[in-house]
DNA sequence: AAGTGGTCTAGACCACGTA
DNA sequence: ACGTGGTCTAGACCACTTG
């Protein structure tokens, strides 16, 4: 009951059920963490059997958008929960270990697009950027450097101070930030991998010799609907870590 | 009917038959690119229900090992399908498009495994290994050099010329050399990613200065039951190229 | 027309978490 | 005891492929 009027009918059922909660998501209806209606009240709710809600979750539980707990019910996924917090982070040690990374930011500016970001972000070339660097510390060794951007639109009143609170502070990701202050849920990323030599600003960060071979990075993290809303580049020493990747 | 005697019975069902269809796999019961029974055949055979079988094989289709063919049936997965051949080549253009390599090989050798190789590939340390080396060409260019060894044990009979033979003469790739020769089917890979600069060696065969960076690929292949076969590492220039990730 | 996978339903029972 | 997700069944009908 409580008809969603807006039922359209040309694709499969489970389909069309993953589009409306999908919407609901996206439109905060359920917020990060809280848990969503049952699989039996969300079948009556949309008009069609258990099953069909059923298999429309399963394939969003895949996509990391919600998570079961047996017995208690299907909840908003993110950035928060332990276990997820560092779901992008794809470095690890020698020994094959992920390390939890400590971050200090050295710097926070706004920005005018320019043409590769704005392409990436799929905004307008020129438009306004809130632009962050940080080093990113694994065992007490500065590993990565990120120069971070975001469209200024979307984090309205962000301040250097609020991001360092959050992280160091609150322990919080840069992720888990842009979900509590500011409705954005970051679902999935993209990263494109080159390598180069470490200039000396570079160099001056992760503590390496100018000339040192790293890792570059360009990320661009999407929310709902696979919309751009984060690019950042990383530059990664891999002296002790490498970056890990499964291939299926 | 035709009872599988070995039905375990402490798992889901389903996860019990997932493991009855890939013995038969790993066993060479049904071939690569052959077509295996029907679901409504596989569930009188293990005894149980079509969509227990149905949920089993959603799940193998999901880690690529089956493919359906709506109308047609369920078939084993190859390397030999086109779409499929290059699942593992991460590599893209500046232009984000995937390229078609080709092979130069450069190198074929038997050796003994080293620490490292020995530990990849869970053998003993000098095991006999084959090694091959060889390029790859993007759109004419050189662009990786691999270093490729698997355990002797498991190639019985291979040459350079047949493995010329297949890659060039009949267009195939190293893994469905081993798959339509040796009943060997890689399912999934890792691999650790760092940063190195090119000697005098690599320079040469990738056309680049000494001292260029380079992507350093360590690659560990996997057949059934995550079992290691192949160890390479490849050596990657991204002056054109990157390497491509999803994250989710 | 027959056979295959693809979708959908309805209902049963189990396992887990909470009160 | 109750509500949740987790598994399993049986049967219906649809969509695609082949003969």
């Amino acid at each position: 009951m409580i008809a969603d009027n807006t039922k359209p009918n040309f694709l499969p059922l489970y389909e069309q059920i993953k589009q409306l909660i999908t919407r609901s998501l996206a439109q905060g209806e359920w917020q990060p963490g809280a848990a969503i209606p049952s699989e039996m009240e969300l079948a009556r709710r949309y008009g069609v059997s258990q099953g069909t809600v059923r298999k429309a979750i399963d394939e969003l539980v895949k996509e990391n958008m919600l998570v079961r707990r047996q017995g208690k019910g299907t909840f908003v996924a993110t950035h928060s929960d332990a276990g997820t917090t560092y779901r992008f982070l794809r470095l690890k040690n020698l020994q094959d270990k992920h390390e939890y990374p400590h971050s200090t930011f050295v710097g926070f500016r706004r920005d005018k697009a320019d043409a590769q970001v704005a392409r990436r972000l799929e905004i307008r070339g020129g438009s306004a950027l809130v632009c962050m660097q940080r080093v990113l510390e694994l065992s007490g060794r500065p590993v990565v450097y990120d120069d971070i951007r975001l469209p200024a639109a979307l984090l309205k009143g962000i301040s250097s101070a609020l991001v360092e609170e959050h992280v160091n502070a609150f322990k919080g990701t840069l992720y888990s930030l842009y979900e509590s202050h500011y409705q954005i849920r970051i679902i999935s990323a993209h990263e494109r991998i080159r390598a180069a030599l470490a200039d000396e600003q570079l160099a001056g960060y992760l503590n390496v010799a100018v000339g040192t071979p790293l890792l570059v990075i360009e990320r661009v993290a999407f929310t709902y609907k696979n919309k751009p809303v984060e690019w950042r580049m990383s530059y990664v020493s891999t002296e002790h870590h490498y970056y890990f990747d499964e291939l299926n």
